[in-house]
DNA sequence: AATATTTACAACCGCATGCTG
DNA sequence: TCAGCATGCGGTTGTAAATAT
């Protein structure tokens, strides 16, 4: 029943890596490289499914994988991310330096949601009011595991080349994203998928963005958090995706220049911006 | 000291997506 | 256009270590 599993089985060795296979992965990266992972296993002599050697790599053994506990700027950085970006773990790790998705997701999960519960329930009754409507909302996204910042969804705010692999050898670090902002961002408008997916939920300008929201959440699956959900009606050719995409670069542009002095500007700038854009939103 | 519970994290699973022929 | 394949991604599980009782 179900689909195949992705790999023969038998005979495969699963479980925690031994330092053995973990240096004879490594040696045959660092030599070869990984052009073919499903390949890799047979020609490197492990008895591992492909896809157990990528994630051992990707996730333990690559080289410029930062090991050791998150600092609190670490901590907070994911909390904040997590604020915008929601439980897209890769898109939260492509912009911490040397941290996988993976780790991320586990910090999440054990620390830092307790975290801010505590945090939360420390917090000013008015405060408190007020972020219990957006966690209630948050908890009914979270049944669909997305959080509610679907209004920086509609900005295609991973940078594209994150998911690219294509340079497997040299595996694409952080910084290296980091370094091409504007090309990352940019690069979006060239995934034709979740474009053309778009014009499936264009709506019409006379109801408000709630009520389309509301009107389809029952119905909503996961692509629609990333889908635009509307176009100009004006019928003017400017692209408002790109605008948008425009914008979070240049905050994205700032933020790689004064993130070495203080990060919090870029939260205050980036809330408000995004609240000035769905008002934008709305009026439309 | 023994046992139970919690925490941390590596690894697995299955679906989604992009690419290619 | 479509099917098959490779890979990325996020949710979940398993388990060892740490901590509490």
């Amino acid at each position: 029943m179900g689909r195949s599993p992705c790999c023969e089985k038998l005979g495969l060795k699963r479980g925690p890596w031994s330092k053995e296979e973990d240096d004879l992965l490594i040696n045959y990266i660092n030599k070869n490289g990984h052009p073919n992972w499903r390949a890799l296993p047979k020609l490197a002599g492990l008895l591992r499914c492909g896809k157990s050697c990528r994630l051992r790599w990707t996730n333990y053994l690559r080289p410029d994988i930062k090991r050791g506990s998150f600092t609190a700027e670490e901590e907070d950085t994911i909390i904040k991310l997590h604020k915008v970006l929601g439980n897209r773990w890769s898109a939260i790790a492509a912009r911490l330096p040397g941290r996988t998705d993976n780790e991320i997701k586990n910090i999440w999960h054990t620390r830092l949601k307790k975290k801010m519960s505590k945090s939360q329930a420390q917090e000013t009754p008015e405060i408190q009011e007020e972020t219990m409507k957006t966690s209630k909302s948050e908890e009914n996204l979270d049944i669909h595991s997305e959080p509610d910042n679907s209004n920086l969804d509609i900005i295609h705010l991973e940078p594209e080349n994150s998911r690219d692999d294509s340079e497997i050898s040299s595996p694409k670090i952080n910084h290296e994203i980091q370094q091409q902002p504007s090309s990352s961002t940019h690069s979006s408008s060239s995934t034709s998928s979740s474009e053309d997916s778009c014009s499936n939920t264009i709506t019409t300008s006379s109801e408000s963005l709630d009520q389309i929201m509301l009107d389809n959440l029952l119905e909503v699956d996961y692509d629609f958090w990333s889908e635009v959900l509307w176009e100009p009606v004006d019928g003017s050719n400017h692209n408002n995706d790109n605008n948008l995409d425009l914008s979070l670069t240049s905050l994205e542009e700032n933020y790689q220049i004064n993130s070495s002095l203080d990060d919090n500007w870029l939260w205050d700038d980036l809330f408000s911006r995004s609240n000035e854009l769905m008002l934008e939103l709305s009026e439309l």
